[in-house]
DNA sequence: ATGATTATATTCACCCATAAACATTTGCAA
DNA sequence: TTGCAAATGTTTATGGGTGAATATAATCAT
């Protein structure tokens, strides 16, 4: 279960260092891929391998479904980390994330995420500003604390 | 079911001893996160998993989901006692809950809630002023004394 | 009360993760 | 081949995290 909040920095080469808490259950090798609401996804292999399969059920006669898959697997990207610790986060990726130096690791659940210092930060206030309302529709998704 | 409250101070590396009343039921290793109110929300490692499902069985292609898992897996810190009884709370949580030099402890039926002393005693002085009404507010929630 | 024991606070010193700059290799094109 | 750029590797410095030691305060039993 990945959790936690690292700020990081991506050298001027696209590299970044993976936080040493993360990796232990990253492994040596990963997946990072387009994410939604701006950020990237990273899976570890295993769970790379169950999203993938989600993908390849989908009904590939419906519109959306293939424009959902060629969004996810056409920004997938299988990282490897160096001795350092670091890996290369493609150009194509960093400019979707809007990636330049300072960026944010989270953990989230099964994935991790990767933001742009900015985004994360706007997200956060967002969320701050609306809690009460976020927290309070989260009840008719049957969540309570 | 934890009870109680405990003042307390963390150093200057951002650790804090955990009262030793609540670690009996915390155990070696708990959880911490961002709470409500301003304060960090703290669960033993049985309540954390319970919590945990909640959360991985929220739906992700729902914004105000993601938002949410985001909002308390980032926050969250797998914590270690030390031999002296510390744990670390990590600097996004301590800014988070503006906790410098004095904070607060207290128990809070399945999870424990830290609080900078000055936001404790603020958050006192307003339910003071307001009792009468919050307690008559808690029959529509179907609460008794 | 008094001393013994436990809990909490504070300080210091060390080590490892990270950041940043620099060096080397590889691949490609002129 | 030669030169250049991208990719990969190395080195060093710093600061945050971690452990140990000591000081102070609170609790308990005699």
């Amino acid at each position: 279960m990945f959790m936690g909040e690292y700020n990081h920095s991506v050298d001027a080469k696209g590299r970044t260092i993976v936080p040493a808490k993360l990796r232990e259950e990253l492994g040596e090798t990963f997946v990072i891929t387009r994410g939604l609401d701006g950020c990237l996804f990273g899976y570890s292999d295993k769970e790379w391998e169950k999203f993938e399969e989600k993908l390849q059920s989908l009904p590939l006669n419906n519109k959306t479904a293939r424009t959902t898959v060629r969004y996810f697997l056409s920004g997938a990207s299988q990282c490897e980390v160096d001795k350092q610790g670091r890996i290369l986060i493609p150009a194509n990726l960093r400019e979707f994330a809007g990636l330049e130096k300072d960026i944010v690791f989270i953990g989230a659940a099964n994935r991790i995420e990767i933001w742009s210092k900015a985004k994360w930060d706007e997200c956060n206030e967002e969320y701050d500003d609306n809690m009460d309302e976020v927290i309070a529709d989260m009840e008719s998704l049957g969540f309570n604390l």
